[in-house]
DNA sequence: TGTACATCAGTGAACGCGCGTTCACTGATGTAC
DNA sequence: TGTACATCAGTGAACGCGCGTTCACTGATGTAC
């Protein structure tokens, strides 16, 4: 049964966002071909019709993951941002998290396509103000950024501590709320 | 053949090794009996003379790893670990690196007995001085205790996101060193 | 606008392979006498 | 101290299973006339 082109797009749309976020919940190996397929509604022979293999899926999931911002899509400000990337919420729901806290671990174990991907999200999550490109600030800027790696380096590996913790563990939760405690005073002290 | 109970102990012990080794190198995943018990000189059948399960194993392996310090054994001083743990010589070196960086992600994904131990190995990173109980220095000792676990958070989440970069990425260093540089100074700052 | 036909997304059985695990067997160890 | 024997760590073939991938087939789509 011949689909119409615009469905079978729409299909493959829904294979690299389900595979992205079953990804993120179990890690690149606990997700197989066929339990990817049967999640998206389909069956799994029809996978290398729309990919040359599992890893070239793992390249666009990772792709289509971290091209959406953590959050859900609304740019948040940044002290909400903290808020929401150190919840519990967050934690505990990482099929709909950020892609760089559940993936980082398994990506830096995948071929260099896939860790480029994550290199160049990362980058977006910078964001280093590309727009002022005057020189003037170019000193400042410097600063900024290198404020964002050391904010996200630590948010990052919040979310990971406390997700390799048992469910019901105090300090899981404390890892948590101590980070988002240093990143709210920091940004205080820093600026945004 | 049997085995001297000594060579059997010994045997036992070099198995839990490598495999905490192997897992830092390639991840849970990425091991397989066969080649663990390869790697530590004997054959796979073995295997289950000494634990009842790969997972079995698992646990024993993270404990092996989180015992040792994430250095080599030696107790560096702070800053001297903190320019090892953030170094090129250990992100690219994870089967004989820490242990927390290197199996985080999946920990998160394994069951409870393994998320335990890691658990237990963190509160161990984190090492509040257990000996100072008069709690005279209880409010100050907290306030090492949280500036501890966001540093560690940071250390971890750096090495992680370095990792995931492709080998060659100007990025991967760089989040290195500005979180080097961010942990240095707030050592200056915020005292031990 | 209708008819005939090539296309190709999707199906589900089948493939080879590597995994974790089991098992009958071996033979040096360590014990009982 | 010697001899006879039970133990059990280690071996390697074999197991069932799930994985990624392939393939012959289907039938609605989209095109050519």
């Amino acid at each position: 049964m011949k689909i119409s082109k615009a469905q079978s797009q729409a299909n493959r749309a829904r294979i690299v966002e389900t595979a992205a976020a079953l990804f993120r919940e179990r890690g690149y190996d606990g997700v197989g071909v066929a339990d990817l397929m049967a999640a998206a509604g389909l069956t799994h022979g029809g996978f290398y019709k729309h990919f040359k293999s599992k890893a070239d899926l793992m390249v666009e999931a990772a792709e289509c993951g971290l091209a959406r911002a953590a959050n859900g899509d609304a740019p948040l400000d940044p002290k909400a941002f903290i808020a929401y990337y150190l919840s519990r919420a967050h934690r505990d729901a990482p099929a709909d998290g950020c892609t760089m806290a559940a993936l980082c671990g398994d990506a830096a174990r995948q071929p260099e396509p896939v860790k480029a991907v994550f290199a160049a999200g990362l980058e977006r999550m910078v964001g280093t103000a590309e727009g002022s490109e005057q020189g003037a600030e170019k000193a400042e800027d410097a600063g900024v950024r290198e404020r964002k790696l050391a904010l996200i380096a630590q948010a990052v590996g919040a979310v990971m501590l406390s997700r390799a913790c048992p469910d019901d563990s105090p300090l899981a939760d404390e890892i948590l709320e101590v980070c988002r405690k240093a990143a709210l005073a920091q940004m205080e002290t820093g600026g945004a």
